[in-house]
DNA sequence: AGCACGATTAACT
DNA sequence: GTTAATCGTGCTC
């Protein structure tokens, strides 16, 4: 299981963005200060680009502040933000150090710590596990407090592995979710990356009855 | 100091 | 299809 270095972060976003399609999201999550933690991972589906302050979609679009500081800072690291009032979103710093820029993590497939998943989703059913941004940081149990932690540091407790390299084929390009007041051209620029549902990507790894799954369907 | 709104979700009709 | 929930952030006064 290897670990993506920062390498992988330090490039043109919309490349990062599409490159992270099919790999897993790993969390290592310790129930207390004793426990060995456990993994929940999942392969992330769907992201979406934000690019440097001329991005008017971009949190960066007004220049540094105190929420968005992590966007300038070097790449690799978790930009963590709270959003409506309730949710918390995911993001991936990209790019050279001192150019705004990430990656919004839309969607995993989730694949180890199921029980523990569906526990923090409050029993939903699987599919809708995972499937939106803030769906997937309550799955995953993060908040604001790994906002700014490294993914490529010595030992991460969020981080992404190269995983199942998701075909072209696969991959469908649209406007980015939810810029319903973003002035044109930025809300309709084809920055969301998706794996599409009805590919043999998602046959392959969706199981047939994800309801009934106990444990993990991880492996792969 | 006040205010409008948000990179959303779930529960409605 | 519509809307409430809920509060930090950044912009305006």
């Amino acid at each position: 299981m290897t670990r993506l270095p920062r390498s992988f972060f330090a490039r043109p976003t919309l490349e990062v963005a599409r490159a992270l399609l099919g790999q897993r999201l790993v969390r290592l999550r310790a129930a207390n200060r004793s426990a060995v933690p456990e993994r929940l991972a999942g392969l992330i589906v769907e992201a979406e680009a934000y690019i440097g302050e001329d991005d008017l979609a971009c949190h960066a679009h007004a220049g540094p502040t105190a929420r968005n500081q992590v966007m300038y800072g070097p790449p690799g690291h978790a930009y963590v933000y709270f959003t409506y009032g309730m949710h918390w979103m995911l993001n991936f710093v990209t790019e050279a150090e001192g150019f705004p820029a990430a990656v919004l993590v839309r969607a995993i497939m989730p694949m180890s710590g199921l029980v523990t998943m569906r526990r923090l989703r409050r029993d939903r059913p699987d599919r809708i596990l995972a499937d939106g941004p803030a769906k997937l940081t309550q799955a995953l149990d993060i908040d604001g407090a790994f906002n700014g932690c490294d993914l490529c540091g010595s030992r991460p407790s969020l981080f992404v592995e190269a995983a199942r390299p998701v075909a072209e084929s696969a991959v469908r390009y649209g406007p980015r979710i939810g810029l319903n007041n973003t002035p044109e051209p930025w809300k309709s620029l084809p920055w969301n990356v998706k794996v599409d549902q009805t590919s043999e990507f998602f046959k392959t790894h969706t199981c047939v009855k994800r309801d009934q799954q106990q444990g993990d369907m991880d492996v792969i």
